[in-house]
DNA sequence: AATCTCCAAATTGTTAACAATTTATGTTGA
DNA sequence: TCAACATAAATTGTTAACAATTTGGAGATT
């Protein structure tokens, strides 16, 4: 599970929770950050970012002359990489950027869903959701401002930045860490079934989720949250069923 | 976040979940179980079976002499015990088995009802909820027969199998892991706070939830699984309050 | 008697080298 | 021409050695 503690998901900073929280281990700071959590770090942004795209292999020995560290450093990220599924491992054979199948699609989206809408029911029920909703209405302003200067990267970030805070509200670090984990492995998922075509401007559906929370209409809320995420599952399926495997790009036949 | 794919969870074996996932990657069976997931499932299992006890220092040159490895192996096995909150890792300081805190402890069982019931409601939905729920039955049979002979590591394993198995007939891998994390978590509290009094048969619990659940009584499932999983954390938060800090058994001032 | 400093032992962090496996290429033979 | 086989390169798995840090205790100082 990734780690996630008081990190704030600020646009431009890294979205990878190890580092931070080790910081804080037994209570006292620690100047330097571990070389494997850097390299864990820099490969989880990349991926988030889509500069490495699913299924692209990572290989150790190159690994190593990027970021200037050994091969034990980089199979260490690796391996945690591999536990948060981000890659995955194939023994004797290498990473690679994980490629999510139509069933685990599925999985997560319903998870997402599900999760989502258990976290929506809490926050209705805590007495000052309206101060405790108020810093997330910036964070959907920086999120239209990214969308609008066409910061591609800045607006995946914070489009996942508004779930992760939500969940945060709650007050439950274990719900907000399975949270964290299910929006990492929809942008992997998204990544992985991109068409340039395909983007909505989803921080119109975050604002109206957020008027309908204010206003108390928890079934208009829920509604809003599974068709945010149901547009977003469908577009994906769209594009599963459009390119069962690359060798359609070929006309001779096989 | 802990793998769990096809793994049955039977009473006797590990209930470590990554070397029975890594033997089927790519449609492939490997022969031979990876070693640091041999010395991931050991540890483990030690854990989970109160061999090791919360804030036992794994010195790692001793667990290299125990399972005959080198270093490397050990500390990948470590490192991925720590991203599962299995052990907690500090730079330059070592491994410990994980001490949960009482915020700690707070969160995941609320984490913990949140998902369970969510999980009932989810199986209420299912036309064929009746047959698929025929083998939890003989799990808590053989949990009952545990109980009586005094087996209490089978009994505890099977009472944590019960709960990740009825996540597992949702049929949502990413559920599943999630309920399996949490398992091991709430293992570890109790272990933590344990006290050999405390020792209530939940197999009958077990039984009046699958009883309503095949009755179709949403609520009165929920009440019983609430009231399964509060009765658990109030014994915990008893010892919590009654151990505040090991200074407490002297009378003399600090 | 309590505190501080320094040193040695133990432990962890890091790097380099070697062994085992996989992948790719080239060759042979039907 | 195609398949199977053999070989070499590349890559991963594992082990050992060295460097850096922490821990515990002896001895000096106040």
């Amino acid at each position: 599970m990734l780690y996630l503690d008081q990190h704030d998901d600020l646009q431009g900073e890294s979205t990878a929770p190890r580092a931070s929280s080790l910081l804080e281990k037994r209570g006292q700071k620690i100047g330097r950050v571990s070389e494997v959590d850097r390299v864990y770090a820099e490969i989880f942004d990349a991926v988030m970012d889509r500069r490495l795209l699913p299924g692209a292999k990572l290989t150790e020995s190159a690994l190593c002359d990027i970021f200037s560290c050994s091969r034990a450093t980089v199979r260490a990220a690796l391996a945690q990489l591999g536990h948060d599924k981000i890659v995955v491992l194939l023994p004797n054979r290498g990473a690679y950027v994980w490629q999510p199948d139509p069933a685990e699609t599925r999985e997560v989206f319903e998870a997402r869903r599900t999760l989502e809408c258990v976290l929506i029911d809490k926050l209705l029920q805590m007495p000052d959701l309206p101060e405790r909703l108020a810093p997330l209405r910036e964070m959907v302003r920086q999120e239209k401002e990214a969308f609008e200067t066409g910061d591609r990267i800045s607006w995946l970030r914070l489009s996942n930045a508004f779930h992760v805070k939500m969940a945060r509200l709650v007050g439950n670090h274990v719900l907000t860490e399975f949270m964290h984990a299910l929006c990492c492995r929809t942008t992997l998922i998204i990544a992985f079934h991109d068409t340039p075509s395909s983007s909505t401007c989803s921080y119109m559906e975050h604002d109206q989720i957020l008027d309908l929370l204010l206003d108390g209409n928890r079934e208009g809320a829920i509604a809003a949250m599974c068709h945010h995420l149901e547009d977003c599952e469908h577009r994906v399926e769209e594009t599963q069923t459009r390119k069962p495997d690359p060798w359609s790009v070929f006309t001779v036949k096989r």
